[in-house]
DNA sequence: TAGATTGTTAATCGATTAACAATC
DNA sequence: TAGATTGTTAATCGATTAACAATC
């Protein structure tokens, strides 16, 4: 494996899909596949998954294409699904609750700690296995566990409150799911938003546009 | 306003953050704005808002900027938030639970209709105001009620069977959350989905590929 | 060996940034 | 009017695609 330097976002975004449909063939008991099939299967063209890949290494083997499980595996390094971050989750509402039960952190490779929250009607209660803990805790939490990821599924109004703090008790990467965005940390962690809302008005577009041009 | 043709992609995605962000500055009585200004609250060049919104038409005033309740309602405009279109949610589990219980689509300008589950331990109880109906009831529900839209908050095994379902019965886009994708559908309805898993691996990138460049 | 397919360089295409005349 | 800021054209930058020699 290369040392990446400097790769683009668009290349990024690309990669777990990437991961996803290579999990896909593994699970079909697929052996070994070209950049062609996987190209076509995907929607894209065999030269930019090689760019792609080519970024990080020659994983490939010429007059053979690519052996699925050992780039499967290249991949899940590359993208850190190997790296055992442990992560919380603050604000145990609906979303927090979905993150848990579909168990988002552990199919990525992530150990999910602890769950937060601020309301007393919760705190105390079950969710997937974990006691909901006061969210007043987090911060030492994160101090005593060395959090590397932070969920936050609390309203926009408390997210940047929360990061700020755990910002400064060690977490070095927050997914919000808040509107709104977070202004940068003093420690630098990142910041990775999803914004539903977002991606519904994106949806919409596409709807009007299409019914416009036909 | 232009009749936009080809925008791409990149452009797109953007508008649902510039609708963001002016409606934020809507809210703390902010009347106008230049793009300059702008730039440096978004952190993208003022150059790229200008080329962005003049794709759609030429909303400014040379000397005075941009106004921004005129601005804020062009975009709502430009992404069918007025277009009054209705939606179903498949799945009454967390995920779909947290799109009615946090007013995703109202917020969007959408007019959510109902929702529905498989499981007979949900069918009939109350979700934020609506009584979960049977899944096998939507087929005919969408074809009568003229659904636009339908999320897709089921589990992948079942998500391509309900979208060819609801394909047919008009629906023509989906938001899908269920990890894996959708072939394409017959009616040519369109598919948007939220990857979650695919985001979270996304941040693990950032937080390896941080790691070691420093 | 012959065929297949990679890794990589070069060509193309598209998106972002810079510059500035137009004009409020 | 003078200053500010747009809309738009031109220049730059980056990403995608095409092509092909290298090689399994």
């Amino acid at each position: 494996m290369k040392e990446p330097r400097d790769i683009s976002l668009a290349v990024i975004n690309r990669l777990p899909r990437y991961y996803r449909f290579l999990s896909d063939l593994l699970r079909h008991g697929r052996e070994r596949i070209s950049s062609k099939e996987l190209s076509e299967r995907m929607g894209i063209t065999a030269s930019q998954i090689r760019q792609d890949l080519n970024n990080f290494g020659g994983f490939g083997q010429q007059g053979y294409g690519y052996n699925i499980p050992m780039l499967r595996d290249e991949l899940a390094d590359i993208l850190g699904l190997t790296a055992s971050y442990k992560a919380i989750i603050i604000g145990a509402g609906n979303l927090g609750s979905a993150l848990v039960n579909y168990n988002i952190f552990s199919r990525t490779g992530i150990e999910l700690l602890a769950v937060f929250d601020i309301s007393p009607d919760i705190i105390g209660s079950d969710l997937g296995g974990f006691v909901v803990r006061h969210a007043e805790s987090a911060e030492a939490f994160c101090r005593e566990h060395r959090v590397d990821i932070a969920a936050l599924t609390v309203p926009r109004s408390e997210a940047t409150s929360v990061a700020e703090k755990l910002d400064e008790a060690g977490v070095h990467g927050f997914w919000n799911f808040s509107n709104g965005e977070i202004p940068p940390l003093k420690n630098g962690a990142l910041v990775h938003n999803v914004h539903l809302i977002d991606s519904l008005m994106t949806l919409c577009y596409k709807l009007v546009s299409e019914k416009k041009d036909g």
